[in-house]
RNA sequence: GGGCGAAUAGCUCAGCUGGGAGAGCAUCGGUCUUACACACCGAGGGUCACAGGUUCGAGCCCUGUUUCGCCCACCA
């Protein structure tokens, strides 16, 4: 597909050509008549009104890294990709849509509403999907579910009936969270809390048969009008002789009693509550302990209804402010002091909710839990980073029922039927046509859906095909890994282990991988308001979906969130054309180069550089293996991005230049045969983290591999390279002597076209040998005209000097370097080692050390403080002789 | 109120089972050395938050403290 590579990177050019032609080829696709042994993700689902952002980046960037890894390791890997349904975030977009028209969803009626919801579906709902192409996301695309599909559907009515069967499905009058602008309940986990700046009002309640008051504290006054008590500690003495009396209750003539109970703290304000069972989640449990009448004076929008008297009508806030206003006049408001106080609020819109009495569906979660809990103890489900299990168990421990039953209507509707004769509640897995019980055909279905973490929790299943028993179940069940953020840990991990393990008998997941949260480069949590969003698409645009997915995952530490900035992928960038321009390097010197399927390393002339690459490039794979098994994506990248830029490019390149444009025709092979072999198996290291590149460069490597593309290669592990640890040993002494010369260049100011004049004075013929068989590398890359090595040189008066090892580096001053500089430097560097030789002298004076410490380190200390010493005396001397010269 | 996480170079962070502190960016000096100036070569820079303890040896383990951040919880 592509011939030769472009001059310049430019990433734009090929990514969607390479994205279309992988879907196209059906290489994302699984197959669970496949032999080979599976690795499965569900996608955690992105809800259908969303645009691609930061989170949704990361995490499928993480997902996408499995994958292709685990699909080049020999698995039939599924990557099961999907939409919710988002009930009320969903209803709220086409809500917005007919409020612009002047109308509510009520005046379009609920069926045409639904219609109308699907229809924004097919035009604009899928949006998220492509976008998620464009992050190179090889998710098998034939499988697409949506949670309101005909199939997930009947799995949500399947587990719906099945839990109403073994009564952990129930109803239930109670307190609940009510969002009196979406006008639904909410579950706990669907309240945000926030603390906000509010007053606390002390008012005056009159004591009945006396002129005196009882002063109560409340941050909601308006709630007085659907009070049903006063309450104190029974053992506060300032009020055991009020208690059974009872209050005229201002602005509505009601009489309450004043009771006792211990839940009453007695320090906090006056010591005495205003009981509103039907608006306050403790009042409404005193309420049951004490009989309290529950009023409520609220309608579902958050209006006082009929039972609010005279105030009727108005709108909470408006109430408040009247009620205050009122008890004021009467000379009943006490005080009013500021207040700080948690405010829960609608997780979709922000409005503040209000607890509200209603009938409502609830799954008794608790026999549930307790399996999740063991599953996750037992290791059958292992989350990653470890310490998240703390939390996982924590909430598992303390759960509460799950309100499901949502007053919307875009979702999965309950599938009970009232039955208008006697009152039974029908609930079946088909649409009911009469009354289980009296047979009635009267009956009235009930028009609550559920909630949407409902279907979502059966995602792992549902969407393969459950409750039928498919081949895609068998194969693909439990999933190999969930990757998702710590924020809907509770939302929707712990819902999906509990169903998982009720209705599959199994684990939805083996490792559960949690990562951080994305934020700006203040460390500050991405938002509209705060305008610090950075779009991944703009990103993607800019700088090109590798170096986007590459930042994303060298990012990726376990444990910490990611602060991401523009500059970063820029580096990144930059590492991409690097890539790209070694590639090329290579490509232009690979003319007439035929590459065979496996390579016989004895049969070629391998350089001692051909030796320590291809002896670096094995460790490489092994470590970036291991790397993405531990799910340290940060450390994979990393490894990845230095083998590449520092010891690829910064030296295997440039110590095989000679070879490459030299006559010898052996040392030629050998070079272009290792250059070629670790750039392909480099490529193929890095396709899962960047794919595009990776998949351009390889398709225009000379000769035939044997799959057609990349992402069908295999994945290096370390093997069928040479391994020479002598070799790599030498190549690294040579590489040393390069830098100390480089050194000493720098700190000169010795341009680096001046070619200079070297000698090596070797204490053993052994180093001798290295050196000789370095010295091209020595004389290219230090920029060495004249080299001269040998053992026990003459060494000559006017020279600057460095010690490596038991190589003596000279260079002869010659009018090139300045004495004053050289004692300058040689003065630093004789600081540097005298402290070196103080520190290991010092350790190992210390007789402790010495006989406790094992002999490995010991050993390794006394070389380090041999060589320290030696190093020193040779620099003192060199320094004697440039005072010398003074 | 309970729980969790973080504190390491100017900035952003690595540092896996305890053995002489690392990277990227930024800074400074030098280079158009025929793949790459989105580059190359070199240099400087740290009491690893604080105080104790364990150990021959602590960035790492233990105890406490401080400062940030997050999650959960019914205090009117």
């Amino acid at each position: 597909m592509a011939d030769e590579l472009a001059k310049g990177y430019e990433p734009q050019e090929f990514e969607t050509k390479w994205y279309q032609h992988w879907e196209q080829q059906g290489y994302f696709h699984a197959d669970e008549k496949s032999t080979k042994p599976p690795y499965s993700i569900v996608i955690p689902p992105p809800n259908v009104t969303g645009v691609l952002h930061m989170g949704h980046a990361l995490n499928n960037t993480l997902q996408d890294i499995l994958a292709r890894w685990k699909r080049m390791t020999g698995h039939e890997v599924l990557w099961m990709p999907g939409t919710d349904h988002a009930g009320i975030a969903t209803q709220n977009v086409v809500e917005k849509q007919l409020a612009a028209e002047g109308k509510d969803r009520h005046d379009v009626g609920r069926e045409a509403f639904i219609e109308r919801v699907w229809k924004w579906r097919e035009e604009s709902g899928g949006q998220i999907i492509n976008q998620l192409k464009r992050l190179g996301a090889s998710c098998d695309w034939e499988r697409e579910r949506f949670t309101m599909d005909a199939g997930l559907s009947t799995a949500v009515r399947e587990v719906f009936v099945s839990l109403y069967e073994d009564g952990l499905i129930y109803r239930d009058n109670r307190l609940i969270n009510w969002c009196p602008r979406c006008h639904t309940a909410l579950s706990d986990l669907e309240v945000e809390h926030d603390d906000k700046k509010g007053s606390m009002w002390h008012l005056r309640y009159p004591i009945k048969g006396s002129d005196q008051f009882l002063v109560v504290a409340t941050t909601r006054p308006e709630t007085m009008l659907g009070d049903s008590a006063v309450a104190v500690h029974p053992e506060d003495e300032r009020y055991t002789d009020l208690v059974g009396k009872v209050i005229e209750l201002p602005l509505t003539g009601r009489e309450i009693p004043i009771i006792a109970d211990d839940y009453v703290d007695k320090e906090f304000g006056s010591g005495a509550v205003k009981i509103t069972p039907a608006h306050d989640f403790n009042d409404f449990e005193m309420g049951k302990r004490h009989n309290l009448e529950n009023i409520n004076i609220l309608d579902e929008s958050g209006f006082i209804n009929e039972n609010g008297g005279a105030y009727q009508g108005l709108e909470r806030y408006a109430a408040r402010d009247k009620v205050v206003a009122d008890l004021d006049a009467l000379g009943l408001l006490d005080k009013v002091e500021e207040h700080l106080n948690s405010v829960g609020e609608c997780y979709r819109c922000k409005t503040t909710i209000e607890p509200y009495l209603s009938l409502q569906w609830y799954v008794n979660v608790q026999p549930l839990a307790k399996k999740a809990i063991k599953a996750v103890e037992s290791g059958q489900t292992r989350i990653v980073p470890q310490h998240w299990e703390k939390t996982y168990y924590e909430w598992m421990y303390n759960i509460q029922d799950w309100c499901i039953s949502r007053q919307i209507w875009w979702g999965h509707r309950i599938p009970a039927w009232y039955c208008e004769d006697c009152g039974e509640i029908t609930v079946s897995r088909e649409d009911a046509t009469c009354c289980s019980k009296c047979k009635s055909t009267n009956l009235r279905q009930e028009t609550d859906v559920l909630d949407t973490w409902f279907s979502s929790g059966l995602w792992p299943f549902s969407t393969m095909g459950w409750p039928e028993k498919t081949d895609a179940l068998s194969k693909f069940y439990p999933t190999s890994c969930l990757v998702t953020g710590f924020d809907i840990l509770f939302f929707w991990v712990a819902r999906m282990m509990m169903m998982g393990i009720k209705f599959m008998g199994e684990v939805p997941f083996k490792d559960v991988y949690i990562h951080a949260l994305v934020r700006d480069a203040q460390g500050q949590k991405m938002s509209k308001s705060k305008g610090n969003v950075i779009d991944p698409l703009t990103v993607i645009d800019e700088f090109g979906t590798d170096a986007f997915r590459l930042t994303l995952a060298a990012f990726a530490a376990q444990g910490r969130d990611i602060k991401l900035s523009t500059e970063r992928i820029g580096g990144y960038r930059n590492f991409c054309n690097k890539l790209w321009n070694a590639s090329r390097f290579a490509m232009m010197n690979l003319e007439g180069f035929v590459p065979t399927e496996t390579v016989q390393w004895d049969e070629l002339n391998l350089s001692m550089a051909d030796r320590w690459i291809l002896s670096r490039m094995a460790a490489v794979e092994r470590e970036t293996n291991a790397a993405l098994e531990g799910y340290r994506y940060n450390e994979a990248a990393n490894t990845l991005y230095a083998f590449t830029w520092h010891e690829f490019c910064d030296w295997y390149i440039e110590l095989i230049k000679g070879a490459l444009y030299g006559d010898d025709a052996a040392a030629k092979l050998s070079a272009q045969t290792v250059v070629y072999t670790v750039l392909e198996r480099l490529l193929r290291l890095l396709h899962p983290v960047t794919p595009f590149i990776t998949e351009e460069i390889w398709q225009t490597l000379p000769g035939t591999r044997p799959v057609a593309s990349i992402m069908l290669a295999d994945y290096p592990q370390g093997k069928g390279l040479l391994e020479d640890a002598t070799a790599t040993a030498q190549m690294e002494q040579v590489m040393e002597i390069i830098r100390a010369i480089r050194n000493i260049r720098g700190e000169m100011d010795v341009s680096p076209a001046k070619k200079i004049t070297a000698l090596l004075d070797c204490k053993t013929s052994a180093d001798c040998g290295v050196m000789t068989t370095g010295q091209e590398y020595i004389r290219a890359l230090a920029r060495i005209e004249e080299l001269t090595i040998g053992v026990e040189l003459t060494q000559p008066e006017q020279i600057a000097k460095q010690v490596c090892g038991e190589v003596e580096i000279l260079l002869p001053l010659a009018g090139l370097i300045n004495v004053e500089e050289e004692e300058k430097r040689l003065d630093k560097e004789i600081a540097k080692v005298q402290k070196d030789v103080d520190m290991f002298t010092k350790k190992l004076s210390n007789e402790k050390f010495v006989a406790n410490a094992p002999a490995q380190v010991l050993e390794k200390d006394r070389g380090k403080l041999a060589a320290a010493q030696e190093k020193l005396t040779v620099l003192k001397a060199s320094m004697e002789k440039i005072l010398a010269l003074k």
